[in-house]
DNA sequence: CTAGAATTGTGAAGAATTTCACAAGCGGCG
DNA sequence: CGCCGCTTGTGAAATTCTTCACAATTCTAG
């Protein structure tokens, strides 16, 4: 039952909670694979066995219970709690997440914000100050946070990464276009919009067949 | 030559071309696949058979011409033209998005920016002027438009795209946490960051064995 | 209590992807 | 020119992921 999980299955679980969640809203008590595999874009099997992984949560003629459910999955991706973050970088990027409101909704507590600029020192977000970057290292201490987001420019991210395990950051959330390097358990997720636009200008060149 | 590509193929993709516009910025003129892989964080036989379903890019016992080489990765991945897009939504995604250095410097030309908030039509973002969501269409057919951004809430998101595609859409880069409904031939690319935090989180959590 | 309809959990088959391993090509050097 | 070291391109093997198919389980109805 501790085998390796592939990306793929966790992605997918990713959007079964999301559709638990909107069936929690309507009040739906019970939901099978074959529906879930519709909301979530797969198919009833692949449903099945993602969920096997982790564990046995249906009932076999009835299906699952949403509620448990969605608990369940909440525990297995680890957000069944709250995490503490520090935003590294209060550029577009920096702002866009610290108002994204599904960010807090998901127990993704920011607790401190810096940036490397003079001029943005000291200005207020919310009810956070945005401390200088020299900073960081007293803000993931004190402030118990357990994982980094890294929104600065390519150039200072691994620096910034260093520095950020050095001090007790369990996870990286990285923004920058840079394969950062950090120690084995140190997880790091990657957002690379250059990445996903080259990925969509591919799907779409790969449509016209003329030169 | 033209089997099916895989998605971890042309993310794959993207690292070289990065790696290799690193290496043009320093001048090196030629690159193993060893030397790729180890940018790319993949395997030296990884990167030959990516390579290899599009063709026979490189000498033996050489390596790689890296102009050569990231000129035919620009190529594939589509990306040595100018994409046409509009962004819809102008909120804190879209605004980090219009500022992204690198999303001009791909090739990605926004050409029309609408918001549904009365508010917000009318500003000044560079050069455009924002314009209400019902000008969709027309930003669309007049600036031949390749393909829309959708930074809007999730509630309009399917409209949105339904309207996108209707006036001439080719693609969709999606950063509202919906699974979107469009036809077969418009490809579209998700940025979800719940998704990538939930991937995170699960790293992390899965990382201590303790109950 | 039994039969029947529904749906799970899971081995096994099938498909896709990654890794391995090596023949073949290239350039340099004596 | 012929050998040698290096590196690609690529079938074949190994591994991983997905789909299939069905026994087992649960609920409902009669």
């Amino acid at each position: 039952m501790s085998r390796r999980i592939s990306d793929s299955t966790i992605r997918r679980l990713s959007h079964y909670l999301r559709a638990l969640e909107d069936l929690e809203a309507d009040r739906t008590t019970t939901v099978s694979s074959e529906q879930l595999a519709r909301r979530g874009g797969t198919t009833a099997a692949q449903v099945r066995k993602d969920l096997s992984h982790f564990g046995s949560f249906g009932k076999r003629g009835l299906g699952y219970a949403v509620p448990e459910l969605a608990g369940r999955l909440r525990r297995i991706l680890g957000v069944d709690r709250t995490w503490r973050v520090v935003l590294v970088g209060a550029g577009r990027i920096g702002s866009a997440l610290f108002e994204y409101p599904n960010f807090a909704a998901r127990g993704f507590e920011c607790v401190g914000v810096v940036d490397a600029d003079p001029e943005k020192v000291g200005q207020r977000w919310g009810d956070l100050v945005i401390r200088p970057a020299s900073d960081l290292e007293s803000v993931i201490r004190s402030g118990k946070v357990d994982l980094a987001i890294v929104a600065v420019p390519a150039g200072a991210a691994q620096e910034v990464a260093d520095r950020a395990v050095a001090a007790g950051a369990r996870g990286i959330l990285n923004f920058a276009p840079t394969q950062l390097r950090v120690p084995d358990h140190v997880p790091v997720t990657d957002v690379n919009l250059v990445m996903e636009m080259e990925a969509l200008s591919f799907a779409i060149t790969k449509g016209r067949k003329g030169s």
